[in-house]
DNA sequence: TATTTGTGCAAGCATTTGCTTGCGCAAAAC
DNA sequence: GTTTTGCGCAAGCAAATGCTTGCACAAATA
């Protein structure tokens, strides 16, 4: 694990053991050893799974003495959410809404074969 | 990459590529190569994210002769907001009643040395 | 019919990821 | 003062990931 490499909340949150960390944290903040208890792995791998959490600024950690105290901080969640938000209205529009959309790629039938549809986005 | 794991809906949105094909796709259905027309990497790297959409169900794939049509599956994305919306009443609240968490936190100082608090889950 | 286009298969490679184990340091408990 | 506990550092390893390149097949086009 790169400890230089940062990653984003969306990558924090693709790894199922660290979505159980969230939502155990999320009830009551707890410290490590207490978080690792609920796991079948070692307390190592649990500690390198909250580092990743607290870089990429899902969770909070707060000292005292040895202990250290796990906190959630939800704000981070709301980039997924905002990211989400915009597909909610596709998802629950009815479907033939979509076969509408599908019927109108049939007639036009150039997508695929414009080559000038490029997004504006500068080359590397 | 190995053709027969599956990945969930977070592991297939976490790479910032299948984002933007899943952006790109929910504006208009395109074909493959319209697809990778928008990137700077190989259209066999496009095909191969595109192949990981399809596999979790985020899109939609209709042949027509030689061209493949993707199309966005937006409903599989409810499982990332169903998963977020619990922490939405957190980042909704306001910061002093996280201060008043963490304060129950200071005076009770049980939870990281209670042995006895682990979910009521089965060993392997 | 020949050529072009769309696109998947496969191999190869470098990087990233997830985990274990051993060790060591600091703070709490005895 | 000694022992126990909390927990990070580091190395090592296997698996997963992301990408490129070459090739081949099917459908569209000329």
């Amino acid at each position: 694990m790169h400890p230089m490499t940062r990653r984003d909340v969306f990558q924090a949150i693709a790894d199922p053991t660290r979505r159980e960390i969230i939502t155990l944290i999320s009830r009551q903040p707890l410290n490590l050893n207490a978080v690792a208890g609920n796991f079948d792995m070692s307390r190592q791998a649990i500690s390198l799974h909250i580092k990743i959490l607290r870089e990429c600024g899902l969770i909070l950690i707060q000292q005292e003495g040895r202990d250290r105290y796990c906190s959630i901080q939800p704000k981070k969640l709301a980039e997924v959410a905002d990211w989400v938000e915009p597909f909610r209205n596709m998802w629950e529009e009815r479907f033939d809404r979509v076969d509408l959309i599908l019927k109108n790629l049939k007639t036009k039938k150039m997508v695929g074969k414009n080559k000038q549809n490029k997004l504006n986005k500068p080359k590397k």
